[in-house]
DNA sequence: TTACTTATTGTAAATCATACAATATTTATT
DNA sequence: AATAAATATTGTATGATTTACAATAAGTAA
C-alpha cells in the first residue's frame, strides 16, 4: 500500500432507513411511495426514507418516518436488507438500512411530510422507476414480507380488525398468484385462533358472510407450547 | 426546533461489516471468532469484522474478510442483520451490517490478520461474552442460519463434498436439537438431487456407509420447473 | 314463494408422515 | 472359516394430512 488510511476517513459516510408502508386495498397490495421534492432525483418516486440523527436508534428512525408521513405509531417495524454500493446515492457514500410496516390502509390519512411532496399508495405490481436504488430495495424486501407472511401472523395486520374468511383467503391468493379451494382453505385455519363475532358483511347482495376476528394473544400463548406454522 | 442539522452532521459515521463465519467439524456447528489486539476491547473474543473502505461495496468487504482470515475466496455471502444503536461502539456513530458464510472447516488453514491476534473455531453453544454487542449479532444470525437451512440446500456448504446420509442426517439433529428416525431421513431425500459415488466410508470398525455428493446444478434445474422445499 | 348467489360443511380418495421391523453388508473375533 | 457385532439399507402397516369435489345451508332480491 503506498499510502494508509487514517480513521478519520471512515467517519464520512451517511446511512439512513428506508421505510416500506404495505397496505391492503381493493383486493390489492400497495406500497406507500412520495414524490421527491429535492434533488437529487427531484420529481422522482421513491420510498419514504430520512437520514438517520446522530442520537436514533435504527428502528426508531422507521418508526419516526411511518409517524410523519401517517400519523401512526407503535407499529411494529420490521427490518429487510441494507443496502451500500458506493455509488448509489451522488451526493455522497449513503448507506440505507430497509425497513418493513404493514398497516390498515383505513386507519388513517396520509400526511405530506417535510421531505414528500406527494405521497401515493401504488400497487406492487405496478411500481413505476423509482429514485436511487429503490426498486432493488422494494423488490428484495417483497420478496421477504412474501417469505414472512408464510411463517409469522402478519398478515392480519393488512386486513380490516373484522374480515370474513374469503377476505383473509383472496389476500393470499393475491400474495402467492393461486387459488385455493374454500374449502380446504378453511380447513387450515382450524390450527389458527380466530374468534368468530355475532356480526355478518353488510350491503351485499348475497348471504352475508360471518365476521372474524385475530387471537392474537391465544397465538402467543401457544407459542409457548408447541409452536404452530404458519403455511396458509 | 432551536437549531437546524446540517447535512454535514450527518457525514460522521462509519459503518463496518462484521463476518460470521460458521463451520461444521466433530458433530458441532463452529463459528470463527477472533481475539482482538486492539482497543477498544483489547483482548475481548469477537467476530470478525472491519471498516468498509470508501470505494467497497457491502458484500465486497465480507469477502474481504473472510479472504484475510481464511485464504478462501468465491464463497457465497449471505446478509444478516444491521445494527446501529448510538452507542454501540464507544469511538463514535458505527453502523454495522453482518453477513455469514458457510465452509468447509477442512479445506483451508487460519491465518493471522492484521487485526486479529489469534483466531478460534467455537461451537455455537459455548461462545463465551465477545465484544461491544457481538452476542446480540451471532445469536440473531444463528437463528437466520437455522431458517435458511429449512429452506435452502445450504447444509452442503458445510459438509465435506463427499458425506454419507448419516453425517447429513447428523447435522440436521444437531442444528434442530432433535433425533430423526433413519429410515424416514431417507424417504425425505428422495426429493433431493444426490448422486451416490461407488466409494464409501474409510476406517471403520464396522459396514461401511456409501459417499454422496449433491448434484446442484440437477436442483437448479428442478427449481425453474416446479421448486422444491428443503424441510429436512 | 322462488330463483339466485355465496357461505359453510361433509366425504372419499390420494398422498404423505411415522413407527417399527426385517434384512443386508461389512469388520472384528475366535 | 465361522460367527458375533455393529451399522447400513430397505420394507411395511398404520395413522395423519391434503386434495378434489359434492352437498347443504342461509341469506338477498324479485
Amino acid at each position: 500500500m503506498l499510502y494508509k488510511i487514517e480513521l478519520t476517513d471512515f467517519f464520512t459516510s451517511a446511512f439512513s432507513v428506508d421505510c416500506m408502508i404495505f397496505g391492503y386495498e381493493d383486493g390489492q397490495l400497495k406500497v406507500l411511495l412520495i414524490e421527491r421534492g429535492v434533488e437529487p432525483f427531484n420529481h422522482y418516486w421513491a420510498i419514504p426514507g430520512d437520514l438517520v440523527y446522530p442520537n436514533e436508534d435504527l428502528p426508531d428512525a422507521a418508526s419516526r418516518i411511518l409517524l410523519e408521513l401517517t400519523g401512526l405509531a407503535d407499529v411494529p417495524m420490521h427490518q429487510s436488507k441494507s443496502f451500500g454500493a458506493p455509488n448509489r446515492h451522488p451526493q455522497g457514500r449513503v448507506i440505507t438500512i430497509s425497513y418493513f410496516a404493514l398497516i390498515r390502509i383505513s386507519d388513517f390519512e396520509i400526511k405530506a411530510s417535510s421531505w414528500a411532496e406527494k405521497a401515493m399508495w401504488v400497487a406492487v405490481n405496478d411500481v413505476p422507476q423509482l429514485a436511487f436504488d429503490h426498486n432493488l430495495i422494494l423488490d428484495s424486501t417483497y420478496e421477504l414480507l412474501k417469505q414472512k407472511l408464510n411463517a409469522d401472523p402478519i398478515c392480519f395486520d393488512l386486513l380490516p380488525e373484522k374480515f370474513t374468511l374469503m377476505e383473509l383467503q383472496q389476500l393470499y391468493e393475491y400474495a402467492f398468484k393461486t387459488t385455493l379451494d374454500k374449502a380446504n382453505f378453511r380447513k387450515k385455519l382450524k390450527s389458527i385462533p380466530l374468534i368468530q363475532l355475532n356480526e355478518s358483511q353488510q350491503n351485499v347482495k348475497h348471504r352475508p358472510a360471518k365476521l372474524f376476528k385475530y387471537d392474537a394473544s391465544a397465538y402467543i400463548a401457544s407459542e409457548k407450547n408447541d409452536g404452530f406454522q404458519f403455511n396458509l
